[in-house]
DNA sequence: TTTTCTTGATTGATCAGTCAATTAAAAATA
DNA sequence: TATTTTTAATTGACTGATCAATCAAGAAAA
């Protein structure tokens, strides 16, 4: 075990072990001892690198928000057009790496508890509002302002649903499907265009 | 204070009570003193009555439940044809007594204690199950049934997504916005029929 | 009198957070 | 290089708070 610059491959560890405690148990309520254990550290060390385990979870809720940013900016910077744009913002929310029962049940968990902590619904806001722009982005070329928002809405609406029907593992539960739904949506409303 | 057939009055008291709690607070991490505090009567007659914790968060989903499903009942009666039904469908779970903020973060909170506890799951299955068939049974009219399946999973994700959009009071949060926005992608789908 | 209703006090478990002490690495010094 | 010194990493044991659940006992009604 090297003893050298371990803060951030702990930190990392931790909070990995975050998502997969969450992910297992479907909810904030694990405990430190439980998060550290799967990390392979004591709880006394998950509170020396991040002091409380309110900042545990906001600093597993930004990596998870950097990680989908990080996905999408791959996938813009691969699109040509308006078009393909919308659809690499659909296909994001829907891939391996963030469609997976662990983050979907950690994404959910963490929409709770920005009921809670003001802290936590800052970030989800700023997930939704980076969102709606992407998708506002792609739109604006096809649909007048009032629509393109609507639509918008509407997207971003069926992605969370879908999220919930797959933490609840009820209705279409794999990725593929949720993603087609969300496309035929979208290819529905721009056949409408003049 | 009458002191004849408490059971019936002080069960419904709790549970009302236990509602107002979880929404206040976003989540199902409200004490049992809390909820026997706000109706009025001591923890220990929560446990008398109730058994555990458990057995009331289920009452009270169950409650929640019985109560949409009879508003429901009274919509459906008064919809002519299935065109009426699915828009009845649709009201109902944007209502004011279904979407109002108390009622939206205790269903988001059972979402994620469904995670947990069978019991929970089972019950909110049986919600979704009874959602997809109201929603077929007036899809079933226009589309094939392939379509009208691929169709009522889109509403229904449609349907939870704005819940939780409701519930971050996030986006179109007011309940006839969400209703607008799903009642056009209905009419978006249906007026492609031949 | 018996049954229903109600609570205060208590118990036992769980958990976040702290702290003093230990080990190991790095850096500084001889 | 060998040494001491300083800094980083790590933990076991502990504390205090919280909470679900129990229970014995009291008040009120039947």
């Amino acid at each position: 075990m090297p003893k050298t610059g371990m803060e951030p491959l702990r930190k990392r560890a931790l909070i990995d072990a975050t998502i997969s405690a969450i992910g297992e148990r479907g909810a904030l309520d694990v405990t430190m001892s439980q998060i550290a254990g799967r990390a392979g550290v004591s709880s006394a060390l998950a509170h020396h690198y991040f002091g409380a385990k309110d900042e545990l979870l906001q600093a597993t809720m930004r990596h998870l928000l950097s990680e989908l940013g990080a996905d999408l900016k791959t996938a813009l910077s691969k699109a040509h057009g308006p078009r393909e744009r919308l659809s690499a913002v659909i296909s994001v929310n829907f891939s391996a790496t963030q469609f997976c029962p662990e983050t979907v049940a950690a994404w959910l968990a963490f929409y709770v508890e920005a009921q809670k902590s003001p802290a936590m619904r800052r970030l989800l806001i700023v997930y939704a509002r980076r969102l709606h722009s992407n998708l506002m982005s792609g739109l604006s070329a096809f649909l007048p302002r009032g629509e393109a928002i609507a639509t918008a809405e509407t997207i971003a609406a069926m992605i969370d649903g879908f999220y919930i029907r797959r933490a609840l593992k009820d209705g279409p539960t794999d990725a593929a499907s949720a993603a087609r739904l969300v496309e035929d949506y979208v290819k529905l409303r721009l056949s409408r265009t003049r």
